[in-house]
DNA sequence: TCATTTAGGAGAGCACTGCTCTCGTTATCC
DNA sequence: GGATAACGAGAGCAGTGCTCTCCTAAATGA
């Protein structure tokens, strides 16, 4: 109502912020479990209670942080595919996924927070869902305007059986291009990119796999073929 | 040296397993935060520091934990080998997956500990390693057993190019009969198995996904395809 | 057999955590 | 200008991992 916002709602946004920067910063420093209130508080200069009239529980200042870790790897992963979207479809994918694991390489704490083992109890809110969407639905795009482009042959087969086991409706948002017997490898490429970045990051990978940097251009080109991406 | 080993030792070893079980047993409830040596002892009957004389630490009593659920998953695994060695590769292959994905289902906490985020802060111990390989390895003969039984006419492509990326002699010895070139194919299936586990029972799929038993057998069909595992 | 070593448990205590409550202060709104 | 609400400080509670000292009882060696 008022035209200029004053100092407090500005301040308060600001505090915010900073609570989350310093928490960024001491999460990168020592994971998750060494992310503690009092100490981004010390940090602050600020008492541990005061914290708590920006966040009201330590889940609630992760859920926060596994938020804004959602939106920057999904901006950063559009952002590459901005690049590279007047290549082919094969290049596009190869220009998200390395998007996407190098991002993960770079905050790996970040990283784990979201496709890790579920902080709390595991309860995704709507919002995370939304911004978990972006990523894959950067991907989801690479794969279906390859779709648009392919010569129209497509059996377009019934959903019926499909129905029983996905939930095409909301797939379908993601892939408008791609026939429904697709879905399935649709899911399996999406699968793979994170599940290769898990392995190299939870140390899965150690004891078979000496480079992973050129191991997942290979991989991630044995996808592209299993989904006949476009060169 | 003794004849019979006396109550001391027997003791021992029994008050571990107990620490073990009643471990697990909070572990399945509350999670791996949720688990605290203090609250072992109180179920015990006994003071927390009475614990040291048997775990130096938290994370000491949290790798016995891993080492076990290794071991317990890798037997449940290679049961399942065993009851299904005479079937087809590719009835072999669903019915090990599955046997993975059931253990995890059924011990969702046992298995964040061992292929979720690492716990502290990521030191595998070599005896996990070797633990870690039973399950990997029973996939493995699966695969490897399958190429025994093809017409030989592998092309034996040098693994000069693979070397750069992969370790190729620890694969080779669970891979005995696979040509090197489809080394990639292998590890992109044993990937994919995990892959698909984590992002279930992370809740990745929630919005996708309708019904995870079937969605599982027809990516595990699709990958044996990948596999070209016999029928 | 008896003295000695050693293992196991009890208990107090330290430094730390998340979180709650009360109490002044200070900026915002009517 | 006075009421209201936001903010921070500070004390405190219950919980944690871990250490240290002390005592008892069991295993060991001469």
């Amino acid at each position: 109502m008022s035209p200029v916002k004053k100092t407090r709602a500005a301040a308060r946004v600001e505090q915010i912020e900073t609570i989350k920067d310093v928490s960024r910063r001491l999460l990168a420093e020592k994971g998750v479990t060494g992310l503690s209130l009092r100490e981004v508080a010390r940090e602050m200069g600020l008492v541990s209670s005061a914290l708590y009239r920006y966040f009201a529980t330590r889940d609630e200042l992760l859920t926060a942080l596994i938020l804004d870790a959602y939106n920057d790897l999904g901006s950063a992963v559009e952002r590459a595919d901005r690049r590279s979207v007047t290549l082919s479809s094969r290049r596009r994918w190869h220009a998200a996924t390395r998007a996407i694991r190098r991002w993960a390489k770079s905050h790996p704490h970040e990283y784990a927070l979201i496709y890790g083992t579920p902080v709390p109890n595991y309860v995704a809110p709507e919002l995370t869902i939304e911004a978990a969407t972006r990523v894959s639905g950067a991907l989801a795009r690479i794969l279906s305007d390859d779709w648009a482009r392919r010569p129209p042959t497509r059996t377009t087969a019934s959903t019926a059986n499909i129905r029983t086991f996905l939930i095409v409706d909301n797939i379908r948002e993601l892939l408008p291009d791609v026939p429904p017997d697709h879905y399935v490898k649709a899911l399996i490429a999406w699968t793979h990119v994170f599940g290769f970045i898990n392995f190299e990051l939870f140390g899965q990978y150690v004891g078979t796999v000496r480079n992973a940097d050129v191991m997942f251009d290979r991989v991630m080109d044995e996808i592209a073929d299993f989904l006949e991406l476009g060169d």
